[in-house]
RNA sequence: GGAGAGAUGGCAGAGUGGUUGAAUGCGACGGUCUCGAAAACCGUUUCACCCGCAAGGGUGACGGGGGUUCGAAUCCCCCUCUCUCCGCCA
């Protein structure tokens, strides 16, 4: 959530800024009028109740001091409290409603891009920054795709997990089931040793928590929502892990908070009909491991290099070609203020596909969430910097041993550094 | 699912209609003392919003929402959550 303070004082800036992303109809100027108004009403609102409460104790005092509860001068005063009440049940539910709208339009806008964010249009203009691992492109000639490959070791089932579910759902099997449990392993022990610490948090969450991190109001269709009560299946761990935090007032000292988890995903891919539909690239239910850091807003710049390294480190240790994208305005999330994504190369289609996205949301989910922290002898309280990446996506790290592993003679090798959690060297 | 109990400041824990933003204790912070520390003593110690250049002033908040009242942490209603017992269950 943007911070009203900033729309009042800067709208200017905000607008211009918010146009970076997009030509959508950003709309300031409602929700300033609205903000003035509300204050109109908060200030004679608040004039009024002064009054009442100086009714109130002036009262209270004459009973005390002798005076009749029931005689003339403590019913005029009563009468005039009557006056003021019935003034303010007008006024508040006004002043309420219009919190309510403002709430809402705030809740709508996305997050202001980092000024560092180059601009652009939509994915066509993110930057490249930098390769990793030329040396490790697979050299020989023809690679099956990761789902031909994976069907002739046997180690998925599409046919039957989409009869137990839906299309877009998969099954590992055997050697496959274990890959999977071993990367997963693979990733957090990495990250742990990294520093972070590991959570396994609820997979179905409220709608609060949607709203804290912003897949709520304005992404209700990405989620799949259980209909008998208020819960959702995460559509990332950054969801339940970042909500931890929510309401809370966090001691300066314990931060930076890092943690790691790993978790299902579950997203309804709505609008993408028709794309990635075989393999593991684009599934409703995947495993990732993400991490998470709540950090003080002096550090969350460097901070965020260093999510992204923990996350190459991954890719590095595997050995799997990749590349560093940053995102431009156009393609950047709804709260993040800046991305790095990471790609890794899939030889069968000769393209890098996102496998971790690295986002700083700097005080934009920390707003909407109300994570705050208070420094000692210093006055009130600072919203924190929120940001987070995947370390990684564990299908897709799947899909690109699978491809760039693979051996002319159609097996897999597994890559040394995740063998001894596998115990094996070839699929 | 059934029955009961509860939700107060960083924590513990008073408060059942009138200067209660909230006693007391602990903790934390500052000071005195000390070579230093402990102890003791003194003091400080929530957050948000609004008005104001500022000094300052005001409002709101005792799980959440409504109601009664001139006045609610205190009374009434609804909701949420927590705990205990029973049932069920990985």
């Amino acid at each position: 959530m943007l911070d009203i303070k900033l729309i009042r004082e800067n709208p200017e800036k905000v607008q211009e800024l918010l146009n970076r992303r997009s030509e959508e109809d950003y709309a300031l100027q409602p929700i300033l009028e609205l903000d003035s108004k509300q204050r109109e009403l908060e200030t004679s609102r608040s004039q009024l109740s002064a009054r009442s409460n100086e009714i109130g104790k002036s009262i209270g005092q004459k009973i005390r001091s002798g005076s009749d509860p029931k005689g003339a001068e403590i019913g005029a005063l009563k009468a005039e409290g009557n006056e003021i009440k019935s003034k303010l049940s007008e006024l508040e539910p006004q002043e309420k409603e219009l919190k309510a709208q403002i709430d809402n339009l705030l809740l709508q806008l996305p997050n202001l891009p980092d000024e560092s964010t180059p601009i652009g249009k939509d994915e066509r203009e993110n930057v490249e920054l930098r390769r990793w691992g030329d040396e490790y492109l697979p050299q020989n000639g023809k690679i099956l795709p990761h789902w031909d490959i994976g069907e002739k070791l046997g180690i998925f089932e599409f046919g039957r997990a989409v009869k137990v579910a839906q299309s877009r759902f998969v099954s590992l099997v055997g050697a496959g089931a274990a890959l999977e449990r071993a990367l997963i392993n693979f990733m957090l022990d990495r990250q742990i040793a990294a520093g972070y610490l590991e959570v396994m948090p609820p997979i179905l969450i409220n709608s609060n928590s949607l709203t804290g991190t912003g897949q709520l109001p304005k992404f209700a269709e990405e989620s799949f929502k259980c209909q008998d009560d208020d819960l959702w299946l995460i559509p990332t761990a950054e969801v339940p892990v970042t909500n931890f935090y929510r309401e809370e007032i966090l001691d300066a000292s314990l931060l930076p908070i890092y943690h790691c988890a790993y978790t299902p995903c579950f997203r309804r891919e709505a609008g993408s009909y028709g794309k990635d539909t075989r393999g593991l690239i684009r599934l409703h239910q995947f495993n990732k491991v993400e991490l998470v850091k709540i950090v003080h807003p002096d550090t969350s710049e460097a901070e965020h290099q260093s999510l992204v390294q923990n996350a190459e480190e991954i890719l590095q240790a595997l050995k799997l070609p990749y590349r560093i994208i940053e995102l431009c305005t156009g393609d950047l999330g709804f709260g993040a203020a800046k991305c790095y994504d990471i790609e890794v190369w899939l030889p069968s289609s000769e393209t890098y596909r996102e496998i971790s996205s690295c986002s700083n949301c700097k005080d934009f989910q920390a707003r909407r969430a109300d994570i705050r922290f208070k420094e000692a002898g210093k006055k009130g309280t600072q919203y924190v910097h929120t940001l987070n990446g995947s370390g990684l996506a564990v299908g897709r790290t799947m899909a690109a041993i699978l491809e760039n592993y693979q051996q002319p003679d159609g097996t897999v090798k597994i890559p040394e550094a995740l063998q001894p959690y596998l115990k094996r060297e070839i699929l």
